[in-house]
DNA sequence: CGAATCGGCGCG
DNA sequence: AAAGCGCGCCGATTCG
């Protein structure tokens, strides 16, 4: 049974489905503020199997609401997350809804048009353009998510494969559950930690505008050791032209070149560097911003990257918590962090994707790597690293490209998928990952100047920028299979544990039970009663082992996990 | 003047 | 030691 929830100008239109998305019944308008107990009283008195799919346009919208009133929902139906997905599959490429023209559900959410229009780039933008929007022409009012949902269920099942895209369309609608429940719950942050860790690296919290004491110390170091009184090295210009007329060989301010260098600035200049940093990314102004009552709430992004890995938007950059800052993150008393991590998720996906026996072999160990080197591929766990990260990103030159014959001759069928992928992506084509996401085309300049490079008036020039720019295409068509099945599979690690948490909990309200605060690609932390993490350990990789069959069915790769149970994310480890 | 881009760096 | 994927955010700089 499926629920539709769509505003009414009464209030709240609910209409249930059927499987086919038909009406199932009468359907009732409620007000507003009488929804909230209306989806608990369904949730509750239902038994498990009967228990509703609520079926709305954004999860973003809907649940927040439902979980400040106390109430949280054991499944949904994400449309727009999920029309995103039938859009642009091969495997519903020839459905009516991937026919029809762009409408309102090929635009973004309300929040992200607001977000946008407070200056923030669009979460498309990048290296490359993508396709425009064909008219871009807006629906009038809000889209209607009874016939959307109908159109997306044909779509599923005249797909080509219904039970692949169908689990991924689930395993979405999951995240954007779980994306909710964590900004609601929030990660524990003890903002007194975070400034006494900022303190002990920096100096006392310095008054507006005013640097901290330890970073002015090491700033005059660097104006000492260059002789410029005047410099400021957040310039990257001024710092470049001031190291080359102390007569260093330079050309970037790049920690990594600076590095290289010998000479006296080299140190503080390091030094400065990270401290400014730690100060302008997670100092005093960020803690601010985004720390209150003790918790970190991150705006996530389900489906935000192209690959269908999460992104995240506004303040915080909670992707990229560094791991300088992670001492902040303390359980509550009474509870402990569970921390876990899939080790070497990316070639382990690659092995059971491209069923390279040799290769899953090697994913059966705990070690991978170790594995490889024991296969005799290459000879240091090092290489074996290097070549794989080689493999899946697309390295041509250096230590990883000449190691790519000996691991393609080792593993044919497992680097014959990532090749065939770039090829794919050189000729302008689509990709597909496990479950079905398929890469977004190439816009319109990369293929006029792919044109171009075969036209009458060609040069040697519009050859090789054409060349260059397909492989370029290429490598992320290669990384995109792997990367975005990877990111099905932490999908579906996810949405089982989130199940098994709940069940743990009993009827212990989200917050009180084990419950899910943060995610990170290939690792999340579960903010659990101390009494329970021998169970959440326990969950955690059962979850695992089924996200390995739910993607693959049986294959011999193995998922591992390190999982450490911790007051501090720090001491994770 | 604000908006867009650049160089750099954090995360996986 | 390194050059190849995906992101978001900062301060400085340049653009319009």
């Amino acid at each position: 049974m499926f629920i539709a929830l769509a505003s009414h100008p009464d209030g709240v239109l609910l209409s249930p489905l059927d499987d086919a998305g038909e009406p199932a019944g009468e359907a009732t308008v409620l007000a507003r503020a009488a929804m909230p107990a209306e989806v608990a009283r369904r949730e509750f008195t239902a038994a498990a199997a009967d228990r509703p799919r609520w079926v709305w346009d954004d999860t973003t919208t809907w649940y927040p609401l439902l979980l400040s009133a106390g109430v949280r929902v054991e499944r949904c139906v994400d449309l727009r997350l999920s029309h995103a997905i039938l859009r642009n599959s091969e495997l519903t490429a020839r459905t009516a809804l991937a026919r029809a023209a762009r409408n309102g559900w090929d635009e973004p959410t309300p929040e992200d048009r607001a977000h946008r229009r407070e200056g923030h780039r669009a979460a498309s933008d990048g290296l490359f353009e993508l396709e425009p929007d064909a008219g871009s022409a807006s629906a009038v009012g809000p889209p209607d998510p009874v016939a959307e949902f109908r159109l997306q269920r044909e779509a599923v099942a005249a797909s080509a494969d219904p039970a692949r895209i169908g689990l991924l369309l689930a395993a979405e609608s999951a995240g954007a559950l779980v994306a909710a429940e964590m900004q609601f719950a929030g990660l524990p942050w003890r903002a007194e930690l975070h400034d006494q860790l900022l303190t002990e690296l920096l100096g006392p919290r310095p008054k507006p505008g005013e640097r901290p004491a330890k970073l002015t110390a090491v700033l005059e170091r660097v104006r000492d050791a260059l002789d410029a009184p005047e410099l400021n090295p957040d310039s990257p210009v001024e710092l470049v032209k001031t190291l080359q007329r102390a007569g260093l060989m330079i050309t970037s301010t790049r920690s990594w070149d600076i590095k290289k260098l010998r000479h006296p600035v080299v140190e503080p200049l390091l030094e400065y560097k990270k401290l400014a940093r730690l100060l302008s990314a997670n100092g005093w102004h960020w803690l601010d911003a985004n720390v209150r009552d003790g918790r970190f709430r991150p705006d996530y992004v389900v489906g935000g990257v192209v690959t269908g890995r999460w992104a995240s938007k506004g303040g915080g950059g909670a992707l990229q918590l560094p791991k300088q800052v992670r001492g902040a993150v303390v359980a509550d008393p009474g509870f402990k962090l569970v921390v876990a991590d899939a080790s070497q998720l990316e070639p382990r996906i690659l092995a059971a994707l491209s069923g390279d026996a040799a290769m899953a072999e090697a994913g059966r160990a705990k070690d991978m790597y170790a594995a490889i080197v024991a296969r005799g591929a290459v000879k240091t766990r090092d290489h074996a690293k290097v070549a794989m990260l080689g493999a899946m990103y697309g390295a041509t030159t250096g230590e990883s490209g000449r190691l790519m014959p000996a691991l393609a001759k080792a593993y044919p069928r497992a680097i014959g998928l990532v090749e065939s992928a770039a090829r794919a992506g050189e000729r302008g084509e689509v990709v597909t990952t496990r479950l079905g996401r398929s890469s977004p085309r190439p816009g319109a300049n990369w293929r006029e100047l792919q044109a171009a490079a075969y036209g009458e008036s060609s040069t040697d020039a519009d050859a090789s920028k054409a060349r260059g720019q397909a492989r370029s295409w290429g490598r992320f068509t290669r990384n995109f299979v792997v990367q975005g099945t990877a990111a099905e599979w932490a999908l579906c690690w996810m949405a089982t544990l989130r199940g098994a948490l709940h069940e743990l909990g009993g009827s212990a309200w989200l917050t009180d039970a084990p419950h899910l605060v943060f995610f990170l690609h290939d690792e999340l932390v579960v903010h659990s009663p101390a009494a329970m993490t021998d169970a959440v350990v326990a969950a955690i990789e059962s979850a695992a082992v089924e996200a390995g069959r739910l993607l693959f069915g049986a294959t011999p790769v193995e998922f591992p996990l390190s999982i450490a149970v911790v007051d501090s994310y720090a001491d994770a480890k």
